[in-house]
DNA sequence: CTGAAAGCGCTTACAG
DNA sequence: CTGAAAGCGCTTACAG
């Protein structure tokens, strides 16, 4: 048994000095593993990284021998060595709290198993040093890859500034701007077009709108499906009943209010986003009317807080946690095999809860 | 000028070669400062770390060719032979989002500037894995330090593993459980009494309260000051009106639902958290009456939806974001400065809305 | 105050 | 299929 390290003049009591963290008892490595199961270093490594040439029973051997001793390679040291660390990001600057912490938990529930850890991004597109802010976190962090909710993620400059850093990437979107390996795609159009639907279907003719921010696409696609939806019944979207929010809370109040005190009261108001349209339900209590006595509001996105306001909102339903999951699934996943791989897509659809009823006949 | 790199048989146009990163530009490393400063790499590495072993003008050279290169430490590197990375770890098992959230983002306040980056590791005390997992995080990727919210915080077999482990961490809890440096506290008894002052001087005296698990340091805190609230007032909180909730909008209401349909129905509710009061909503409204008019609401932490609902909510304000703030202030402190400093705390206030009104004279 | 050597724990590039 | 050498970009420990 090759028993000697390299400093052959250390005795074994010398030897655990060096090797101890702070605190803690000596750490196992790659050379301790390599030592005991009378192979190289190397050869640790492969099985490790799962080569393929390795002889089976080589292999089997140092796994054995991992497993016994608890042996766990160090991520910074590997971090290092491949110039690539066991980080996912997640750059947003998705103002709803509840996306962003449902999106976070998709991404973690598929991490969870893996030696990869998540860190967070947030960032504001309107600041001057956005990009630069971002290019340093990449190109310092060096994280395996990003995951990139809207509206981060329609910004093609910011693409191929990861392409150029080579770090990959994966973008959440309502549009199909990228190759379906980097793509989760939600059909928010459809989506809206069901909401009109299901508004038309209730009688409504007055529907008002009040859309996302004009930098996110989202919000062009949700009107864009809306539209379509209403026109299926032979309804149009009037500008006067167009309105723009932030996304919001706030912007959801101020907009509704806007439409509950012009001359012209719509008998219906669809929003961007759940956070709207409890601004709106805000807007519409604080006018001394009902939801959906008076006015009926529905909602998209379909966060925790939408079954929980009163009346419990209709709303078009994103599955948030499962996109997570999968965008965080096509960043781990071996080039190799998600290549050929259709696209991964997600088609809202709508909860129908007590917010949106027929309009009160005036 | 010392020119010659460490391969002299290498010209200048053969280097960048080896020197590239993966699809970026050749990319500039402490040997390259430490040559065109003509100083040792030891030397800007003093610098890079503020030692104050460097003659100034030698320290000035030196940070001139850092800025005018744009030269920054890559961050593996540092973290293999410091052993120990640049990442702040949040380990939590809050259920509530607006928590994590918030926290998050003062967490992510002090970082932002800094070259740490905050990674999340939710948990489940309940899992027979919950240490091991937390050990494996902390040990594998040495972060600076961890932080803990409630209920995390409060298990001090937790903390002597990160002592073990030689990895710093900070306590959000309230109840004051370790040395001030490691500590954020919140007077959670103090807020409660507040709330009970307010519900008696309302004219109840039927009150009752929703608690939080009893793993969970604060719902006992929260409980006790409550009742000392009270008793200020001669009241005191009945055992029939003290239900045990799991801070979670459903276990809101199912436990105002058992206090509803009592025989004895209260005319207050003091929830331990406002996920659990908006639950509580629900349940009046569902049983067909009406905040505050039939039953009266209280909530604690105010969270973005506290203003959100209808009747907008009366809740005891915890400035999370701020916690978070300090937690990561304190984190980031050299030990020194921190040392003799009194504890951080904070105490909630109650914030006055419109849940919460005299009972109805019966 | 400054530097040359050795090392952190891995992987790449090369050779067999 | 396997390994010895060199290197990733920094810091520690030691010497001056």
């Amino acid at each position: 048994m090759a028993r000697g390290g390299k400093k052959t003049t250390n005795t074994a009591e010398t030897l655990p000095a060096n090797t101890r963290a702070l605190g803690g008892r000596a750490k196992i490595t790659i050379n301790d593993i390599a030592r005991l199961a009378n192979v190289s270093k190397k050869t640790v490594s492969r099985v490790i990284n799962e080569s393929p040439l390795v002889r089976q029973e080589t292999r089997e051997k140092v796994k054995a021998i991992i497993a016994e001793h608890g042996y766990a390679p160090d991520p910074q040291a590997r971090a290092l060595a491949f110039r690539r660390s066991f980080l996912v990001g997640m750059i947003y600057d998705n103002p709803s709290p509840q996306y962003v912490v449902n999106m976070q938990r998709g991404i973690l529930d598929v991490l969870a198993d893996t030696s990869f850890q998540l860190v967070l991004h947030p960032c504001e597109r309107s600041e001057a040093t956005f990009k630069q802010k971002i290019h340093t976190f990449v190109s310092q962090q060096k994280p395996l890859g990003v995951i990139l909710p809207p509206s981060v993620s329609e910004d093609d400059t910011l693409a191929e500034m990861f392409e150029e850093l080579g770090c990959e990437y994966v973008r959440i979107a309502s549009v199909e701007l990228d190759a379906p390996s980097r793509m989760v795609r939600t059909h928010d159009a459809e989506g809206a077009a069901q909401a009109a639907r299901h508004l038309a279907s209730l009688g409504h003719e007055k529907i008002a709108h009040i859309h996302g921010p004009k930098t996110f696409r989202s919000a062009h696609e949700r009107m864009a499906g809306f539209k379509a939806g209403l026109k299926e019944h032979g309804l149009s979207l009037r500008k006067k009943w167009t309105v723009e929010g932030a996304y919001t809370f706030d912007s959801g109040v101020q907009c509704a209010e806007k439409l509950i005190y012009s001359d012209a009261r719509p008998t219906a108001i669809f929003t961007g986003n759940d956070e709207m349209a409890v601004g709106a339900y805000q807007a519409v209590r604080k006018a001394g009317l009902r939801v959906p006595d008076d006015i009926s509001v529905v909602g998209f996105d379909d966060t925790p807080m939408a079954a929980r306001v009163w009346p419990p909102m209709t709303t078009v339903r994103l599955p948030i946690r499962e996109m997570g999951q999968a965008a965080a699934s096509l960043l781990l996943k071996e080039p190799v095999e998600k290549a050929g791989s259709e696209l991964v897509s997600f088609t809202p659809e709508i909860v129908v809860r007590e917010s949106a009823a027929s309009p009160a006949k005036s």
